[in-house]
RNA sequence: GCCCCCAUCGUCUAGAGGCCUAGGACGCUAGGUUCUCAUCCUAGUAACACGGGUUCGAAUCCCGUUGGGGGUGCCA
């Protein structure tokens, strides 16, 4: 028989990374063999379920690669099928009509547990066991004709013919109760794995307060959706061996769920910029072009020839561990109103006699015939012998002035990328005496 | 209250009775490289929650305690 697993959120704005996760674990289960994925939008209850929030799912699913290999389900559409099977359940006696807890709203369909001890194979957790005075019999139909999401999700598993309920282990008492429904309706239990729940640094469940809990967050934040993708993974999965960082391919083909933890596992923000920083390193100098003229062009600056792009993406991209740092820490490549450090001015601008060397050292620069790192260099150490001082005393003054940082890519490099233009009048600016 | 799940460095984890004086990664600290920052390299820091068993031998199995989480809805 054919794998199919299903993520099956209730669309209601936003897709948490818990969620999420548990999409990709499907996904990844699928994929590995060679079965289908399927998406359900249980969009049933009150819970203003809008267009926009099926979209919000949608755009989380496609950042992040998760391919689904049939149509959508929605849940709502289904509401026939799911009284006419609460009705069966009615004519054989595994349910019963009741106003239950007297609240004078009506009678509602009541499912009758079996009275039997439930167990079940979780393929994570092993065998898991309740005693039938512990699971109560329960609504599966409302009293105003509403399907309760106990029988709504049986009845669509069974008919999407799910064979893997992969879920967050929140759903375990559930699925004592499910279990009884598959049994009722006579049809065969699939294969449940349930998986721990990501916690937030409280180690409480992540909540709306937390931040960095929804998938689009990390997206505004320009984190790169394979990094995501990867550390999710690892958020309860490992290989066994000491592999952190897989390509979608190895994942594909190592994932199993026999290696699921079944502990909880805290997001560790700085580990997985870590990981993203690793990622964006390993990205094809086009990713950055296109990312830096999107930048450029969003923030309203110029966008530089082509060349001059690519040398300012050569000295940076071993620095920029996310694409906002683009915008935050290259601005002096691009436009001449760049912001200064404050410490680093007072530190190398105003230190004793440094706007004096800057006048020199610019003497020197505008003096040389081509504007190469070399021959900068040179021109540098030279004064620099002269004087009897040390290199450094001239390199941090000049670094400041014309990118307005403490540090930075090497210097030299840095100056023969800006140009001889830019870097003699930024000199200029601060230069003293010279 | 009752029921269920979980428990290895600060964090993510390896470990399926001897390979463990517990390995890797992030972080942190120190050193190296460099004009600085970052990268990179080297070293260091740091854990089997506790108590009983079982066994020649336990991080690994069993019981209990403690702690955390979930459930106990005509929510999903």
């Amino acid at each position: 028989m054919t794998v199919r697993c299903r993520f099956a959120p209730s669309p209601t704005g936003n897709v948490h990374i818990g969620n999420i996760r548990a999409a990709i674990y499907n996904w990844l289960f699928a994929r590995n063999r060679g079965g289908q994925f399927l998406l359900r939008l249980e969009d049933t209850d009150r819970e203003r379920s809008t267009p926009e929030a099926v979209e919000t799912v949608l755009d989380a699913m496609a950042w992040l690669g998760l391919d689904v290999d049939e149509q959508p389900l929605f849940q709502s559409t289904r509401k026939d099928a799911h009284l006419a099977v609460a009705e069966q359940l009615l004519a054989s006696g595994h349910a019963y009509k009741e106003d239950k807890g007297g609240t004078g709203r009506g009678e509602a369909v009541v499912f009758r547990m079996p009275g039997t001890d439930m167990v079940f194979e979780d393929e994570i957790k092993g065998t898991l066991r309740k005693a039938a005075a512990d699971v109560k019999d329960f609504v599966i139909v409302r009293s105003d004709g509403n399907p309760v999401f106990h029988l709504a999700n049986v009845v669509d598993d069974i008919s999407m013919n799910i064979t893997h309920v992969i879920r967050g282990d929140d759903h375990i008492e559930n699925t004592y109760r499910h279990v009884a429904l598959y049994q009722a309706m006579g049809a065969s239990l699939p294969t449940f794995a349930h998986l721990p729940m990501i916690v937030n640094a409280q180690g409480k469940p992540y909540s709306k307060r937390d931040g960095d809990a929804y998938v689009g967050d990390f997206r505004e934040k320009g984190y790169l959706a394979e990094a995501l993708f990867n550390f999710l993974v690892l958020l309860g999965w490992s290989a066994g061996d000491d592999q952190e960082k897989f390509s979608r391919e190895e994942l594909v083909r190592r994932f199993d769920l026999s290696r699921v933890g079944s502990n909880p596992a805290q997001f560790d923000v700085r580990k997985f910029e870590d990981l993203n920083a690793q990622y964006m390193r390993d990205l094809p100098v086009e990713v950055y072009r296109e990312e830096f003229i999107r930048r450029i062009t969003g923030e309203g600056w110029p966008v530089p020839d082509a060349a001059y792009l690519d040398r300012v993406i050569g000295l940076l991209r071993e620095r920029v561990k996310k694409w906002p740092d683009v915008a935050e820490q290259a601005v002096y490549f691009f436009r001449e109103e760049y912001p200064f450090d404050e410490k680093a001015v007072r530190k190398r601008l105003d230190a004793e006699g440094a706007r004096e060397r800057l006048g020199a050292l610019r003497e020197r620069f505008a003096g040389l015939r081509t504007f190469a790192a070399g021959e900068l260099e040179a021109a540098l150490r030279a004064l620099a012998d002269e004087r009897g001082a040390n290199a450094a005393d001239f390199i941090h003054p000049v670094r400041v002035a014309v990118s307005g940082q403490g540090g930075g890519p090497s210097l030299f490099d840095l100056l023969e990328t800006l140009g001889r233009d830019r870097v003699l009048s930024r000199m200029e600016r601060w230069a003293s005496g010279g």
